[in-house]
DNA sequence: TACCTTTCCCAACTTACCTCA
DNA sequence: TGTGAGGTAAGTTGGGAAAGG
C-alpha cells in the first residue's frame, strides 16, 4: 500500500463533506477528494492532517469511496495514487504525450473520455480535467501572442506603407508647385509680350482678353480654377506639353501624377471645378486621401460593389487568411 | 410557468512545486 | 550550494447552463 499514508486539509476534508450531504457525493466532490488522496502535500495545506491516523481507519472504509473510485479508476490506480504521495508530480513524457494527442484531436473533454483517459494512464479523472484546463489556458496564451505578433507585423507595414506614400505625396506636391510656378512664369511671360505687341497691332487684342479671362484680377492665375471648353483644352495641351517636356519627363512614370493636365477635356473640366472649390489644403488632403485609398488596396465600393474578389496585391483581410480569425478559439 | 437550488463545467487567476541555468 | 526564472500541476473563485423540485 501507500508509503506515507493519506493526508488531507481536515477543513477542506470538511467542507467537501458538508457541501455535498448526499451520498453518494457527486463526481466533481469524489474527483478533488481523489486529488487530495493522491497528492498529500497539497499547496496551501499549513493545517494538513494525516487523515489514517486521524481517523484511525483506511480512506477506503469510507463508505462514500466504496465502490465509486474503484470502479472509476480501478484500485490499481488507488495504488499508484499513493505511489505518488509525498511530493507534486510531473506527468511522465508518455502520459504528456499521450493526452496532448488527445488534445489535438478534441479540446474539449467529456465524462467518459476523461476516466477512460484516466484509466489508460493511470491517473485520476480530476488529472485529466485539470490537464485539459491548463493545456487550453497555455493554447489561449500561445495564440494570443501569435496574433499579436501578427497583428504588430501587419500595422507595421501599413505603418511603412502610409510613410512611403506620405513621402511620394510630397514630392508630388512639390511638383506641382514647380509646375504651377513655370505655367505662371509663362502666362507672365506671354501678357507681357502681347501687350507689348500689342501696341503695335491692336487686332490681336481678342486672344489677350481670353488670355486674361482665366487671371483674377490681381494678376495670378486663380488656384486650380478649371479651364473650359475647347480653347482651354487647347490651353492645357499646350502648358502639358511644355510642362512634359520641362519637368516630367525627368520625373516617375506618368501613372504617379495626379493631374488634370493629363485627362480628357471633360474629365479634366469636371475634376477641375471640383478642386476649384476647395483650398489648398483641402485639396492636398483630398490627394492624399485620394492616394492613400487607390494604394493601400481598398476597392471603390462605386466602382465594385462586391468584395467577394478582393484586388490583386490588395492586402486581403489585413494580411490574415479567412480561417485565422483571431478570437475564435473555441466553439461554445 | 416562473423561480429557486443544486450540480457540473469552465475560464481566469493564483499558488506551490519542480527543474534548470 | 544558493538563487531566480520559467514551466506546470493543482487550488480558488465566480459565472453560465441544465436539470429538478
Amino acid at each position: 500500500m501507500a508509503a506515507g499514508g493519506k493526508l488531507f486539509g481536515a477543513s477542506d476534508m470538511t467542507t467537501l463533506l458538508l457541501q455535498n450531504e448526499r451520498f453518494p457525493p457527486s463526481s466533481d466532490v469524489l474527483d478533488s477528494i481523489w486529488a487530495h488522496n493522491s497528492n498529500p502535500t497539497f499547496p496551501g495545506s499549513k493545517s494538513m492532517v494525516n487523515f489514517e491516523r486521524l481517523s484511525g481507519c483506511r480512506v477506503t472504509d469510507r463508505p462514500f469511496l466504496h465502490g465509486m473510485e474503484k470502479e472509476e479508476t480501478g484500485e490499481e490506480d488507488y495504488e499508484v495514487c499513493f505511489h505518488q504521495a509525498g511530493k507534486k508530480r510531473r506527468l511522465t513524457s508518455e502520459q504528456v504525450q499521450f493526452l496532448e494527442k488527445n488534445f489535438e484531436v478534441e479540446n474539449k473533454l467529456e465524462p467518459e473520455r476523461k476516466v477512460q483517459l484516466a484509466k489508460e494512464l493511470r491517473l485520476q479523472p480530476r488529472q485529466v480535467a485539470i490537464w485539459f484546463q491548463n493545456r487550453r489556458a497555455r493554447f489561449k496564451t500561445k495564440q494570443l501572442e501569435q496574433d499579436y505578433g501578427k497583428l504588430k507585423a501587419s500595422y507595421d507595414k501599413l505603418k511603412s506603407d502610409h510613410d512611403i506614400l506620405a513621402k511620394e505625396n510630397d514630392k508630388l506636391k512639390e511638383e506641382v508647385k514647380a509646375l504651377k510656378n513655370r505655367l505662371n512664369a509663362r502666362e507672365k511671360e506671354k501678357e507681357d509680350s502681347h501687350k507689348s505687341e500689342g501696341n503695335a497691332d491692336p487686332g490681336d487684342s481678342e486672344a489677350v482678353n481670353s488670355a486674361e479671362g482665366d487671371q483674377q484680377k490681381d494678376g495670378t492665375k486663380k488656384e486650380g480654377a478649371a479651364p473650359k471648353g475647347i480653347t482651354v483644352w487647347k490651353q492645357q495641351e499646350e502648358a502639358n506639353s511644355s510642362a512634359k517636356s520641362d519637368v516630367l519627363d525627368s520625373e516617375d512614370t506618368e501613372a504617379n501624377h495626379h493631374s488634370w493636365m493629363q485627362q480628357e477635356p471633360a474629365e479634366a473640366e469636371a475634376e477641375a471645378a471640383e478642386y476649384s472649390d476647395f483650398s489648398q489644403d483641402e485639396e492636398d488632403e483630398n490627394l492624399m486621401r485620394s492616394n492613400l485609398l487607390n494604394l493601400a488596396c481598398f476597392p471603390k465600393v462605386e466602382e465594385d460593389g462586391c468584395y467577394d474578389d478582393p484586388p490583386e496585391g490588395c492586402c486581403n483581410n489585413f494580411g490574415f487568411p479567412v480561417e485565422d480569425h483571431t478570437f475564435c478559439f473555441w466553439p461554445y
